[in-house]
DNA sequence: AATGAATGAGCCTTCATTCAT
DNA sequence: CATGAATGAAGGCTCATTCAT
């Protein structure tokens, strides 16, 4: 199975999706962009459901590096949580096809339901973007239980900006995803140092 | 036009809607629960969008007469803020279908192409929904300016949780979105007393 | 749901059997030779089986009929047997397409499996066209036990030399189908005859 | 043409007709059996007809040699009727996937299109099944053309009973394909007893 | 206003076969 | 001899929509 081909093949996937939405993505439309007949596409892909697989695994991958790679070890928690909260919500607030694919992940796919093994398997990719994040929390000292309720409040609130900025509407509000995630960061890392240090 | 019987086909939409969701929703089946057949549904909606259109807005009207209801003349700011927001978000938290219908506007992070009229109604009536926390703010002190910013956060942070509660998600934080979201209104209510009165 | 139409579509449907198959008849062949859409033969049946099931169910009515025009009641029991029996014989020796209907209930359907309920339905008609058959062989004496062991190798019989001349192979030993149904059957009379009256 | 490698892929191709059936059977599912790929089939085979052609011809091949090793010299004419006849019979009540090969080439009581030279030698292996039956009925006393006819008969029958069980359809009867056969094999020795020594 | 019939485009998928390498 | 890639045709089926009646 050559590799470079299915990889022309998830580029065309890729295009057609960002094109079409999941609804729109068919296999006939995704042999089209990539120059082939239907069937041919099954060389690759088991199934249509595989293809979408294939997709978000590899957004997310991109996410888990884009998180990787930023801060550094030098810096305090704080200043720790900020650079790995932003560089997720960073990589969908600038890559919103990759922000439609994790919706599919997160709202669409519930009926054509991935196998659990694969759905499993993505879930611990997303799980490992945020973990970062959790882990500065408990380097500001929140126990356990503590970091992994902000954490989740952090992920929502981060998602709920994505979503209204992604649909346009944020701009109803005449708001900025960017600087209201930047808001919500300053006001929780002041919230909890204050909650760590009463006088 | 007929309006009861053009309510009969809305409630047999409602209804197949519920029961199958947005995909599994086809014009057959709404005309069958309806006790039509698929032609006659086009005497009272132009096409499935119109549908889609007209669900939504009653489920707005639904909304709004809820966060209409909330709260009471005699109550403080900070309280009133409290039960017009646990209104929206206990609205859609407790019909998640209503929120389907929300998000159905929003699929694969595109809006859907509704017209431009409708589109506009709708919004109006969204943001009907959410005036009265942005009045509670403004009551609490804020300017009008800041007061936008926070109610767009606090409508970001809901629809963030809701969806990830809506997906079931959130259990894999271990989380409630209810929890969740009175937290963040306290903590809200916390920072703006704190930054009003600065000792 | 027109009742003529049906009718036509299932003309269409039996002339597609007769030329294609079982497995080369297509819901789209069958509508180009009904002149319709595929789509349209969707309105008259559920799926494929169907159409098979009723195309079967109309074979079976002929049969019965037939079987039951056979024969007076002022027949003697052996002559009633051999009316019935020939009348069952006959009308697939020369209905061969009768004949590969039936087969397809008796061999290829296997897999694709009527339902349960039309498949009962249908043997049960089956059943019934072979009844008299066993009914004149006990009016001829025998018990319930030895009636329906010989109606049984009386139907193999039938049935091994039905297949043998739809399918040629009868010309092979330079046989007649009919000619040694009669053998086998006036064999059977001779037989029992014999049995039941052991001077 | 290596014939080894010729015969390992009819190996891949019996076991998985075996395995799957008739309908079932693909040129990829026989190549994955054969550690093959597709494309590799046509190195050995020109099409799929000509893998069922092979089949059947190595399965008659089976039929004769079980036939030819039935009885002895010693027996008695009547005796080696019964030997052969249930040699034949007993061969395809105990495998019916070569039944089905048989079957196969009857689909639809249609004779499936071989080549003429093919469908000439697996007529003639056949023959050669049968002969040995007719050639006891011979013995017995029985002229060239009251054998062919009897021996015409006797296929029919268990062809005729072999269908019934395959399918299933026996039981609907609660009869027993071999006790069937048996007994059409000792109704037909007694006959033949009596006609010979008219007292 | 409603029906019933039909369309046409589309869906995912399977398969025997071909052919350059 | 064998592969790997691809084709092209077909399969059953669904659906929003149209339109004469």
């Amino acid at each position: 199975m050559n590799n470079s081909r299915r990889a022309l093949v998830l580029d065309a996937a890729r295009s057609v999706f960002e094109r079409l939405g999941n609804e729109g993505a068919s296999i006939r439309e995704i042999a089209r962009q990539a120059g082939y007949t239907p069937g041919a596409i099954y060389s690759y892909f088991d199934n249509k459901e595989a293809i979408y697989g294939a997709l978000l695994a590899e957004s997310l991958e991109r996410l888990n590096a884009v998180v990787d790679a930023a801060g550094d070890a030098t810096m305090q928690p704080a200043e720790l949580l900020d650079a790995k909260a932003s560089a997720w919500f960073g990589f969908y607030a600038a890559n919103p096809r990759d922000l439609d694919l994790g919706f599919y992940l997160v709202q669409g796919m519930r009926s054509r339901e991935l196998t659990a093994e694969l759905n499993e398997q993505l879930n611990d990719r997303l799980h490992d973007a945020l973990q970062p994040c959790e882990a500065a929390l408990r380097a500001m000292g929140l126990n356990a239980e503590d970091a992994l309720r902000e954490n989740t409040s952090l992920f929502a609130h981060g998602v709920g900006l994505l979503l209204l900025q992604h649909t346009g509407r944020i701009h109803m509000f005449g708001q900025d995803a960017v600087i209201l995630f930047d808001a919500y960061l300053i006001s929780l890392v002041e919230r909890l140092y204050r909650d760590a240090s009463p006088a």
